[in-house]
DNA sequence: TGCAAAATAGCACGATCGTTCTATTCCACT
DNA sequence: AGTGGAATAGAACGATCGTGCTATTTTGCA
């Protein structure tokens, strides 16, 4: 009951690498058993099927996002300095995923129109971290950091689009200074949406 | 010398509405073959390996992207009006995409590291099309309708972003007013960067 | 109208896939 | 130390894939 639970977690891991490079619909129970160096059917046992598979790949990769990016931006204060350390964190991990991938853009266009157990396991994992991002937004309204007039939905939407450009244009067109405009964008954004500047420590 | 060019562009219909849905990797000879109520050679004939395929639907849907939002756009004069009614365009066609799905944006994904001649030829569209979006940039500047300090690369990346979460939140995660939100921050966009109202004719 | 050539069909191939079944090995507990 | 159950292996299945052959049909032209 030990042994078990022990390879099964390594089999996640040399999945999540297997699935950010190529995609979820790119997971293979024979390349995972390669890679793992088990018997295909000793990779399918712990799971039971492919999709048991990918959905235990898409609660790893949730588990990592929050821990990397939402729970470290908990420790600053409530407002524009937690929103601000998201999109910091997220963009760091993004940074690194321009050379690995990222499960929930790739899997958005995988499954976007597949409905399934699969599917609904990823939207509702990016529905939650957008909700948390959105939170945030709320949040440093209420402080007075950003201008009582600024939409939150529109605020969260915006942010995504540039962490989804910055996605596209440096991993898929390899453009160069992408990681800066991305920055740059989120910049104008807090001054359009009347913030307050923020002092460093 | 006719009747094969005919049927071949009938494939390409079929194969393009088939790619959108599932993908470019999602495109299968056997598939496509029962579509068209042809052999599985029949169809290969045409096109002589897959790739190939999947470039001449690339091809396609890149010369119906530049019919549809490029060629109407240059009717409009230089400046705002004609950045205006490209995005316009691209605006009404990613509503229809929304249902469709779009090959410029599923294909960044399944090719973003895999070279080779299909992620060759779908870079070079997209880069093509969003460096005349650049161009529409420029020359908004220099006729003035936006700010002498604006980036046109900036501003371009920002636009690449709305269409990129326009698309996700839309087609993938199915929230409501997106297309209201896209619009909305194009407006803000434009504002902030310094552009005189348009007047109405 | 007949003939060469183009277009399409039919069939088989090796490979890979997820999955099932049965056999074997390993581990924990008494 | 030995036994029961968990963990893993091995082999086979049907399906699907792209692709290569060889026939057969269809087409356009003299």
């Amino acid at each position: 009951m030990q042994k078990g639970q022990q390879t099964k977690a390594a089999i996640i891991e040399a999945a999540l690498g297997l699935a950010t490079q190529i995609g979820l619909e790119g997971l293979s129970i024979g390349a995972l058993a390669e890679i793992t160096k088990m018997s295909k059917s000793g990779v399918f046992a712990h799971f039971g099927s492919r999709e048991e598979l990918q959905i235990s790949v898409i609660r790893e990769y949730y588990s990592r996002f929050e821990q990397e990016i939402f729970y470290p931006a908990l420790q600053e204060p409530h407002g524009l300095p937690r929103l601000q350390a998201l999109f910091d964190n997220w963009m760091r991990r993004v940074a690194v995923e321009i050379q690995s991938g990222c499960i929930f853009i790739s899997g958005a266009v995988e499954f976007d129109d597949r409905p399934g157990p699969v599917r609904d396991a990823l939207a509702s994992s990016v529905q939650t971290w957008l909700q948390a991002l959105f939170r945030a937004i709320v949040q440093a309204q209420v402080c007075g950091h950003l201008g009582a007039d600024a939409d939150p939905h529109q605020v969260a939407f915006e942010i995504h689009g540039l962490i989804l450009a910055l996605h596209y244009e440096a991993r898929f067109l390899k453009n160069p200074g992408s990681l800066e405009r991305a920055n740059t964008a989120f910049a104008h954004m807090l001054q359009r949406y009347g913030a307050q500047a923020l002092q460093p420590a």
